[in-house]
DNA sequence: TTAAACTGATATAACGTTATACCTTCTGTC
DNA sequence: GACAGAAGGTATAACGTTATATCAGTTTAA
């Protein structure tokens, strides 16, 4: 049973050196027509395929990165990660994608097994509470980095985000518009940043136009979270007509905690989302939300890092990415 | 700017040669305290992480494997994504998922990267029309391979699966119970083997009790084209009165649809979907499906494959995960 | 007292590539 | 026909580990 084949196996087959066998697989150096077409056919016969430890090793341009989050299973992450994929991967590059699940611990193994094995860059939404020794881990690493969704303290880096802010804030000044005056932010509980500005746009907006003081609401951003807390949230603070949620799922779930109670989602209460998630337009009804374009984000996001592969002298980039409020018919004016 | 920590730099630091410093990382061969003390001290001291390329050309242990799925975003696979991680995740493996979108083409070029990068081990989806060559590749590559959900023509490998016919089966018999005559299989295109069998299952309960002959109505597994699809279907079937789905997205959708025409799902339409995902219990109304626990059968998955890196003599395993029916509402009886 | 066994460390080769330098052979020029 | 230069190929070292053999001391056994 033979082992499977190396550039040996193949430059055995097809006559010639390692070296030139090498060669051509790379398209490079002086090589005769004749000479290419027998290390191809060689190689073509017995299924070579190169090994990318050896070639990282020693050409050092390493054609795998690592993609780590906080969680994967949320369909605005999930097409990050495609425009991610679809980029590098046309690229030449191998993604790994790991889910932190939003605790440091669980991501610093994480990290750990990519700067063991996927060391040649790095996608990374901080989780909430990330230790600084993780960042200065990865500072003496020198793994090309870029941030995503969150800084956290990784100030150095390259970051890709959101105009939270400028998106919340528009987003709260619709809802005062349609004569709200008691809203509440729902959803999310972790100190990150993205939330946080997300809250500030919302009360300067509150406070801009002279409204009671915010009311931040916590919850878990999970469907089947949202739909509990908001009842919760009706039956403490009865006076709230309007809820601006921090994703698209806790949104969903309000909507639909709202409905098992006979309540109708604008009519009863307005609801905007933050994601537009595929669900979002597809729900009954369809939610009113605050759209980024996750998948451009990626592409985005590979491009950045792409570049700073290219260019480890670069100065630091940040980069935001604009988001619009989708008027769809979970808003409406206050009765 | 020092480079980035090799055991060089820890052996350096702490005083002893390279031998030394990866027996005492490795927690191997013959160490005294004192030594052992002082490596490890150094290691923390430069943040030394092992460069898994190097140490697994060596030793010929890649902790490193693959997942190739025909697509990462249903919340299904999802889970089973999840479940092999944990269990993988805990023994040292670093995971790299990638989304073949069912594309034959793109599956090869991910199965070479793979093969380049991460060749500790292979989960695999075949994609629909997967060529011959590309099993073969995987047969010279000699990478530890276990199929999963389809087996295509991957005969020689592990494979883990679903006991779709019996499924289908009893979903059929389920609705026939209920006084349903006109039944109709809704969902998915391709002619993977899962598909068959489970249309199959509903083939055989309708023939058992002599009922019409059977109708499966295609489409693509999303919630967008299973809106659309049941009122196409509905147009040009209304006798049909209950169906059964290949997966919750497509059912999920078919509900949703049912209800912009202010129809109710269960009483002007029966349906079972497929794969009991989150928002199956969440929909309203909650969806009747068949359940299969897709985490456990990640782990089944992971398991399956840690014994064949481990043991590449063992017989060729073929493992298959029940599933049961869990009524909801949405079937109930024909009126 | 001396060989044998053990202890704790190290030198060295190897894994499969690629970058570099080098070595032939051929062609053309004067 | 001597020599420069190009064309086409190869030998070799290196990447960062780990497995193996080996070595110098020290202890134990007979």
């Amino acid at each position: 049973m033979p082992n499977r084949p190396t550039l040996k196996t193949v430059a055995r087959e097809a006559g010639v050196s390692i070296a030139t066998a090498s060669q051509v697989m790379r398209g490079s150096g002086r090589i005769s027509e004749e000479t290419r077409r027998k290390v191809l056919d060689a190689a073509r016969q017995v299924n070579y395929v190169a090994d990318g430890r050896a070639a990282s090793m020693r050409s050092g341009e390493i054609r795998e990165v690592g993609l780590l989050i906080h969680q994967i299973a949320n369909p605005f992450n999930a097409e990050v990660i495609s425009g991610v994929s679809d980029l590098l991967e046309t690229e030449g590059y191998l993604v790994s994608v790991l889910d932190s699940r939003d605790d440091p611990n669980r991501q610093r193994r994480h990290l750990e097994a990519l700067l063991r094995s996927a060391r040649g860059g790095l996608l990374w939404v901080p989780a909430r509470d990330t230790p600084p020794d993780t960042y200065s881990l990865l500072a003496t690493q020198r793994v090309p980095t870029v941030t995503f969704l969150r800084r956290g303290q990784g100030q150095a880096f390259d970051h890709v985000g959101i105009m939270n802010f400028e998106a919340t804030h528009a987003a709260t000044e619709h809802l005062i518009s349609l004569g709200h005056r008691h809203i509440a932010f729902f959803g999310g509980e972790a100190p990150v940043e993205s939330r946080v500005e997300r809250i500030r746009g919302y009360t300067t907006a509150l406070a801009e136009h002279g409204l009671p003081p915010p009311l931040v609401w916590p919850c878990p951003d999970t469907k089947a979270a949202g739909l509990e807390n908001v009842l919760k949230l009706r039956a403490q603070h009865p006076e709230i007509t309007a809820i601006l949620c921090n994703g698209d799922m806790v949104a969903l779930g309000a909507s639909l905690g709202l409905q098992r109670k006979g309540e109708v989602p604008g009519r009863d209460l307005s609801i905007i989302g933050f994601d537009d998630v595929e669900d979002a337009s597809l729900a009954t009804p369809p939610l009113t939300t605050i759209s980024v374009r996750p998948y451009d984000l990626g592409r985005k996001l590979a491009r950045t890092l792409l570049d700073r592969i290219r260019d480890p002298d670069l100065p630091r980039s940040n980069v935001l990415i604009a988001a619009h409020l989708i008027q769809r018919e979970t808003t409406a004016p206050c009765r």
